[in-house]
DNA sequence: ATTATCTATAGATCTATAGATAATGC
DNA sequence: ATTATCTATAGATCTATAGATAATGC
C-alpha cells in the first residue's frame, strides 16, 4: 500500500492489497467468469478501483495480466511436484499426494483460477512461458506414473495423460458445482487415479496413509 | 446451395455447403482457436466468404451461432446415451460403450468443437438450453455408474463426475496433442473409467468384448 | 416478387497514449 | 523530484441497421 502518488478518485483501496494485486484479482475474476476477449481493460480497471488508463502503469496490456495470473496459478503446483520428484517415497504414494495437492489448489480460492487454463486465447505465442511451466508439471506426473506402472516414460504417456486430465477435470466440474469441498474431492480423486492405474485396494489403503503423512510433512 | 439472391462478391461458396453452414463452420474454427469474445462478426463472415452484414440474415448475433454449435455438438451424445439408457445389456458394458463413443466424438472432426464447452462465456443465460442438454447427458452417466456401483443415483454422483470429467478431459488434451487417434484413446479411456470404478480385470475383458459388439450393433 | 447478398454507415466500444495533477520525499 | 494516479482523447474496431442491388421465380 504505497502512500505515494495522486490518490484514487474512487477513494483508497479497501482490499489492503497493492494496486498491482487489485488489478490481478479483478482480472482473474473477470477472465474466469466472462472470458479474456470478452473482458475490457475498462472493466478490469473498474474492478480494481482505478481508472482505465492507470492499468497501463502496471501492465503493458491484457496479455501481460493473464500471463502473470497463469504463471502464479501453475507455479505452486510445479514447485510441489518438483519437491515430490526428489523424494524417495514409493511413486504411488508421491503420485497420490500430488493429485490431492493439485485438486486442493484447483478448488481453492474465491475464483476458479484454474479455468484460466481453458481459455482458447492461450494458443497465442505470448503464453508460451505458461505452457512450458505446465509441461514441466506434466513431466513429473508422467515420471511418477511410469514408476507406478514399471514402464519407461514414453510408454507411460497414455495413462499419465489420463491421470493429468482427471485431476484437471475438477476445473470444469467446479463451474457447475461452485461449492465443491476440496477435502471431500481431493482424496476421492487421488484414489480414482490410483485405481485407474491398476493399483489394488489392499495397496491403496497403505498408499493413502503414507501419502497423508507425506503431505503433512511437506505442509508443515 | 440456393441459387436465389444476389451473388457473393467473393465468388460462390467452394465448400458445397449452405451459407448457414459456411457460417457455422467458420465460427466453430474461430471460437475454438481464438475464443468467443476475441472473435468478431467480421472475422466469422470473412471465414464464411460473405460480408459481415450478411451474417445477420441467418443469425441474430454471435450467441445464436454459438448456441447452435453447442447444441449440434452435444446432440449426438445425448441421443446415443438415451438409446443406451433403454438397452438391457449390463450397466458396465453400456458405460464402456458410452465413454468410447463420446471420446470418439470429441476427437473427431477438423476442429476441436468440444472445446466450445470450455468457453467462459457459457455462463451467460442465453446458453441455458445447452446446459440442459449436457445435464441430460450427465444424467445417463450417473445412472449407469450407479448401476455399476450398486448404489442409488445420489450416492453415485462423486464417481460419476469423475468418469464424466475423465471423458471430457480429452478436449483439453487434444489442444496439446492435435493428432490424437480416437481409435487408440477411446478404448484406453473407457477401460480407465471402468478401473476407476473398481471393475476387476477379469470382468473388464468381458465388458470390452460385449461393449464392442453393442457399439457395432448401434452403429450398423 | 422474392431472395440473398451487397455497400455504407451510425453509434458504441475499446485500446493506448499524452499530458495534467495531487500526493509524498528530500 | 518522484510517483501514482487522473482526465481527455485519437484512432481503431466492432455491432447492427438501413437501404441498394443482382440474381431467380412467377
Amino acid at each position: 500500500m504505497p502512500r505515494l502518488g495522486r490518490p484514487r478518485a474512487q477513494g483508497p483501496s479497501t482490499s489492503g492489497l497493492t494496486t498491482e494485486q487489485d488489478i490481478l484479482v479483478a482480472a482473474a475474476r473477470l477472465f474466469c467468469e466472462t472470458g479474456f476477449g470478452s473482458t475490457s481493460t475498462y472493466a478490469i480497471a473498474q474492478g480494481a478501483g482505478i481508472s482505465q488508463a492507470s492499468m497501463y502503469h502496471y501492465f503493458t496490456g491484457k496479455h501481460a495480466i493473464l500471463l502473470a495470473l497463469l504463471r502464479a496459478t501453475v507455479e505452486p503446483s510445479v514447485e510441489y511436484a518438483t519437491t515430490l520428484a526428489g523424494r524417495d517415497e514409493p511413486a504411488d504414494v508421491r503420485l497420490w499426494a500430488l493429485c490431492a495437492y493439485d485438486v486442493g489448489l484447483l478448488l481453492s480460492g474465491e475464483d476458479n483460477t484454474g479455468s484460466l487454463y481453458l481459455l482458447p486465447e492461450l494458443g497465442d505465442d505470448r503464453f508460451a512461458p505458461f505452457h512450458a511451466d505446465r509441461q514441466q508439471l506434466y513431466g513429473v506426473y508422467r515420471s511418477l506414473v511410469s514408476d507406478v506402472l514399471g514402464t519407461d516414460e514414453d510408454a507411460a504417456h497414455p495413462q499419465a495423460s489420463l491421470v493429468f486430465g482427471l485431476v484437471e477435470s475438477v476445473i470444469l466440474r467446479r463451474r457447475t458445482e461452485p461449492d465443491l469441498d476440496a477435502a471431500d474431492v481431493a482424496p476421492l480423486l487421488a484414489d480414482a487415479a490410483q485405481r485407474l492405474l491398476g493399483v489394488r485396494e489392499a495397496r491403496l489403503r497403505t498408499v493413502r496413509t503414507q501419502a497423508a503423512a507425506l503431505a503433512a510433512e511437506l505442509a508443515g
